[in-house]
DNA sequence: GTAGGTATAG
DNA sequence: CTATACCTAC
């Protein structure tokens, strides 16, 4: 069983190589962010017809999640529905085969000294909550997402330019492992200790072709799901040619 | 020789088009109409790789007019220079192989109650002036261009619907009667006299796809040249597929 | 650099 | 519907 995480940068704009990515990489689970549109506006025919259902939690210009799966997800849940008063459209639950996914974009965090970081961490805690309320550490659970936080040194690809710096701040990665503590696994990483691979590259400063690039999109899974990893890794061909998005799909493998 | 006239609605949206036809069609000499650029934006590298030069009359956002040449337009001329205090960038006049070529982009005069069709009338007077002025009937000249103008029943899809509607009023007609009195005659009307062929479909409303158009793209031609008239016609393939300009070039063959 | 929004123009 | 400009965000 395959599941993959991309932040697509606008669902609309990336229709053609989300759906040409789809067919090629056959994911069984998809969770999607930044889609930057209403479910309204959402392509959901071309979804379907390349095989896909989708449960969407959709917003206007800024944020709007996704999971799409070959089965149909069940028990869709939308935000993080703890009564804080939060239009961000940031995540979305729904189970497929048994597995209980979470496709989930945290807030970037602009500057240090911004109120968005502070709402960074506080959705963190936030998510935190959410697991502990609803979930249990021995569920089969995944989270897949743009995290955006370089968990580590190696995620990033000059760890002193980066120290302090949004997206690699102590707060911020002390944030992500209290996530991490509820009991959750980074696929990757657990598979490829040591091997560096981003998944993000800035559309600036010819940041692709440079390498100059983070790991901040992660696949996260539960106890019971570890012995069953059998791969993982990032879709670098998807950065590539015209109009990509600044992320590449990041997937994992399970054995059924 | 064949010499051509495009409204291309922006050159920098329409570069691979503009391209591509030019390779296909190999015309001598092309009118281009809405540039929506300046000089310095035109992608004056792409189209000398195709083996054209450019005379360019541009301007930002709005209008802009050009004329590419196989061989160097000569004796550039750059708008009405009438002394008008106009900035539009609607005018351009180069020889080519001894033809005076004019690229024209006539105003659209919005509504018929507008300050806009007032300037566009006025403009027809200005550029029958423009004639008057330096070029005489017995001298070869082409004037291509987009004239926002339907001459005649023929050249709308539904002369009743378009009745007193801008770019089919009387006063229009008149207009460009008045500019054609120079001594000019229409290309493709005088090889075609009783055949429908439009220039421009209206993006909105499948205008396109239920050929829904008007010919108000055309190629004027002073009377030494008439008997040299081999053929005319509209690459209307080149409106097809995917973000075409609304216009399809307009061209005539002349015997060498 | 690459999106989205709004507005204007055709 | 398809462009542009200017604005904001990442």
């Amino acid at each position: 069983m395959k599941i993959a995480t991309w932040n697509v940068n606008s669902v609309r704009a990336r229709q053609e190589r989300l759906l040409e990515w789809l067919k090629s990489a056959q994911p069984d689970v998809v969770c999607l962010q930044e889609l930057k549109c209403t479910e309204a506006d959402f392509p959901l025919e071309a979804v379907r017809d390349a095989g896909y259902h989708a449960a969407l939690h959709g917003q206007k210009t800024y944020n709007g999640v996704a999971i799409l799966a070959k089965e149909e997800p069940r028990d869709v849940v939308k935000g993080l529905s703890d009564g804080v008063d939060d239009t961000h459209a940031r995540l979305i639950a729904a189970t497929v085969k048994g597995i209980r996914v979470v496709s989930a974009y945290a807030p970037n965090g602009q500057s240090v000294d911004s109120p968005q970081y502070e709402y960074k961490l506080e959705w963190y805690g936030r998510l935190r909550r959410y697991l502990d309320t609803r979930h249990k550490p021995d569920e089969p659970l995944v989270l897949g997402g743009d995290w955006n936080v370089a968990p580590e040194d190696i995620d990033t690809y000059d760890p002193k330019l980066w120290e302090g710096q949004t997206l690699f701040t102590l707060k911020e990665r002390d944030a992500l492992q209290r996530l991490r503590a509820f009991g959750l696994t980074d696929a990757y990483r657990k598979l490829h200790p040591d091997t560096q691979r981003f998944s993000w590259w800035d559309y600036r400063n010819l940041g692709f072709p440079k390498n100059l690039g983070l790991r901040i999109d992660h696949l996260y899974v539960s106890a019971p799901l570890v012995p069953r990893l059998t791969g993982a890794d990032t879709d670098r061909d998807a950065r590539k040619g015209k109009q990509p998005s600044d992320h590449a799909p990041v997937w994992l493998e399970l054995q059924d």
